[in-house]
DNA sequence: TACATCAGATATTAG
DNA sequence: ATCTGATGTA
């Protein structure tokens, strides 16, 4: 396609987008704008006026999106577009680190370690300097250390700024931290775009080299990029000044990411002579849907504001649907999805959207009830399942020996005799020697380690080496293959009898497809590679759109997304927007873009539903209906008025409080009926019940709220 | 060393 | 309600 051919298929401000090729260049497209598709056409309109694809480099917030991106531009202008580079910050920065490894001091098949990995690591410097883990929670730890390399601030600088003893032993963690990702030759999620950094600071010829090879650089997403990707852009686009960058403030959803949503408000600040071009024309919703998302996002303060309209009919109004339990809003939306399904929607064109992973139990119990297909996106990630990681832990340390991590995990798994006490003295003369475990196994004689346990280590290596042998040049899957074969891991592991072991065994086979169709289209590919295009994956890029099945998905994983009909459930305050965000005006802006960027996935339909009790750790908490229900015009509901039961907490009992003792344990509850009390937790607001219901179920329920009666025996 | 059992803490979102 | 880590037992 040429040009013209190519520009005939935009509106105005769309072809405007795309004829802006130098300069920097700031598009602010609205919810269904149409922003991917002037993403594509301008990358194709570049190539057809004559640029080289390989001076292309476009920056998606998905690995799926990428692949989707190349082969749309690839439709339009021939095999050529093959040549762009595409990807996400982390998959981009990877592969330039790849390059360069040497010269931060790593080699070329680093490993890298997911959020898991890094807390359990944070996990045993803090055990191993002897902190207590109450004061140093290995998890907010993590965060800490996160922002301070989002921010390349050295553990020295941090301690230099420490104005607490906690502060410094951080610093101290921090920086043992660092050391032992370096000693495994491993990277976390925030060194790769902060090495990258890093690197072209710190060779302005490497630098001047990317600038010269990025001339046109495109990022998509651009509210949701934090502090060191702005600088990542900046340091690539800063001879040529190529940069586009698109994105919608009102969808900025990422701060707990460090997502700066200034990097968007202030880019033509920044940037001097940006031309704005904003993309109002919504193309995905009708005007009810449309309206509604509007009236809730003009409540935000802070963002620059736009209005967005449709030509679009004015389609259904929005349902809203009130239940009294979690498991009452789960069956009812299944009840939606039913009659949408009969008015002929596939199911594949439906996603229940909500706030929390927690929330798809219920759901999904109630998919099964209904014997509604479904598809749970996110939630357990597929490579952080255990059975996933083990294997991987395998083909770490074939293509990185150095990864203590990885072996540590998998040298008694499945068992074969090594235990704790030998681990730990291997671990420590590694430590010691400053050496790989790996390397220091040919010399256990000489280490004080039981002679049973030496056997095992013996027999263990010399797996090891009839793996690494054998797979020589063999491919990903025939790797795969032969680790499970000579450690027996399926035999050894499960029982084939029990349906969780079934499906572990199911997972294990995807990865092997996986690994098959990675074989496939990298004819040269190899371990380290796979690897480090795996550890990038998400669910969301495995997630294929099944005509068949319902999508179940949190809002964020949502986002990007379209589909005919959207349920969003759990609207509630305090759930969503959540109540850890209800402490200050920033927060409760965020939630609201979130919630906004929920409404603006529906294309027709549109359920909101809520529920009057919460479940929290398996007991029952009442609860009210979203604030941001309330900004919606209430004329845009099918259903009014929509409070069914008062708007205000259900009334706290105050004569029926429910007092068990050893003799008389029956009672009847309010919604259960007949139940049995088990046992008893805590006391006064917090008094909590176990109980057994007629029905043979057991849960945990909150008696300040519960009105039971005495029953006789 | 391996496995069972129990107490205690604990869920926001995710590359 | 579920997961983790500690403790006890074969």
């Amino acid at each position: 396609m040429d040009k013209i051919g190519i520009l005939a298929q935009l509106n105005e401000k769309q072809k405007e987008a795309c004829q802006v090729i130098e300069g920097p260049l700031l598009i602010l497209a609205g919810a269904g704008s149409g922003k991917t598709r002037t993403i594509t056409y301008r990358i194709a309109y570049l190539i057809a006026s004559g640029i080289n694809p390989i001076n292309i480099l476009a920056v998606t917030f998905t690995n799926k999106s990428a692949e989707e991106m190349k082969q749309r531009v690839q439709s339009l202008i021939g095999e050529r577009s093959n040549f762009m580079t595409m990807g996400t910050f982390h998959s981009i920065c990877s592969r330039i680190l790849r390059k360069h490894a040497e010269l931060l001091g790593f080699t070329s098949n680093y490993a890298i370690y997911d959020q898991k990995d890094s807390i359990n690591l944070i996990k045993k410097i803090i055990s191993n300097l002897d902190l207590p883990k109450e004061t140093f929670k290995p998890k907010h730890i993590k965060n800490i250390i996160g922002k301070l390399k989002r921010e390349l601030i050295s553990p020295e600088q941090y301690e230099k700024s420490a104005y607490s003893p906690n502060m410094l032993k951080i610093a101290i963690i921090y920086r043992e931290y660092i050391k032992y990702l370096k000693l495994n030759n491993s990277m976390d999620f925030d060194d790769l775009i902060s090495k990258t950094v890093l690197l072209l600071e710190k060779y302005p010829e490497i630098k001047l080299y990317y600038n010269n090879k990025f001339k046109f650089i495109l990022v998509d997403e651009y509210q949701d990029t934090n502090k060191i990707q702005f600088e990542l852009i900046n340091l690539l686009s800063d001879v040529h000044n190529n940069i586009c960058v698109v994105g919608d403030d009102d969808q900025s959803i990422y701060s707990f990411r460090g997502a700066n949503i200034e990097n968007i408000l202030s880019f033509d600040q920044v940037y001097k002579n940006t031309k704005t071009i904003r993309l109002e024309q919504n193309y995905r919703s009708t005007k009810n849907i449309l309206k509604a998302a509007s009236s809730v996002i003009v409540n935000n303060v802070e963002r620059k504001g736009k209005t967005l309209f449709s030509d679009w009919k004015n389609g259904e109004k929005l349902n809203l649907i009130e239940s009294y339990s979690s498991m009452e809003e789960a069956s009812t939306v299944m009840e939606e999805v039913k009659k949408l399904s009969k008015r002929g929607v596939p199911l594949g064109n439906l996603a229940i959207l909500y706030r929390t992973n927690a929330q798809s139990r219920s759901l999904e119990m109630a998919a099964q009830k209904f014997q509604i297909p479904y598809i749970i996106v996110g939630n357990v990630k597929f490579f952080e399942r255990v059975e996933i990681k083990n294997i991987i832990a395998y083909l770490n340390i074939l293509a990185n020996p150095k990864d203590n991590m990885s072996l540590l995990r998998i040298i008694n798994v499945p068992v074969r005799g090594i235990g704790k006490k030998a681990t730990q003295t291997l671990e420590f003369e590694a430590h010691h020697k400053g050496k790989s475990i790996l390397d220091i196994i040919p010399d256990i004689a000489s280490l004080d380690i039981p002679l049973r346990s030496i056997k095992a280590v013996n027999n263990f290596y010399s797996m090891y080496i009839r793996i690494k042998n054998n797979s020589k040049n063999k491919g990903v899957r025939k790797t795969i293959e032969i680790i499970l074969e000579e450690t027996d891991y399926i035999d050894k592991m499960y029982n084939k009898t029990d349906p969780e072991d079934v499906s572990r065994i199911e997972n294990i086979e995807e990865l092997l497809n996986s690994a098959n169709e990675y074989d496939i289209i990298n004819e040269n590919g190899n371990i380290e590679t796979y690897l480090q295009q795996v550890s990038l994956f998400t669910d969301i890029d495995r997630w294929k759109e099944v005509s068949d099945r319902i999508n179940m998905m949190t809002v964020h994983s949502a986002k990007g997304l379209e589909f005919t009909g959207i349920f969003v459930v759990g609207a509630m305050d305090g759930l969503f927007p959540h109540i850890i965000n209800l402490e200050s005006n920033d927060k409760i802006e965020e939630e609201r873009r979130l919630f906004y960027v929920a409404l603006t996935r529906a294309k027709e339909y549109l359920t909101i539903t809520y529920s009057r009790t919460r479940d929290f750790h398996g007991s029952i908490n009442p609860s009210i209906p979203s604030r941001f229900i309330k900004e919606i015009p209430e004329t845009l509901f099918k259903n009014k008025p929509y409070f069914k039961y008062s708007n205000s907490l259900p009334e706290e009992p105050k004569d029926n409080i429910f007092e068990t003792n050893s003799d008389n344990n029956l009672a009847i509850h309010p919604v259960f009926g007949k139940i049995r009390v088990i046992k008893t937790l805590g006391n006064g607001d917090q008094k909590r019940a176990y109980i057994h219901l007629t029905t043979g179920e057991k849960k945990w329920i909150l008696l300040k709220y519960a009105k039971l009666t005495r029953m006789e025996k």
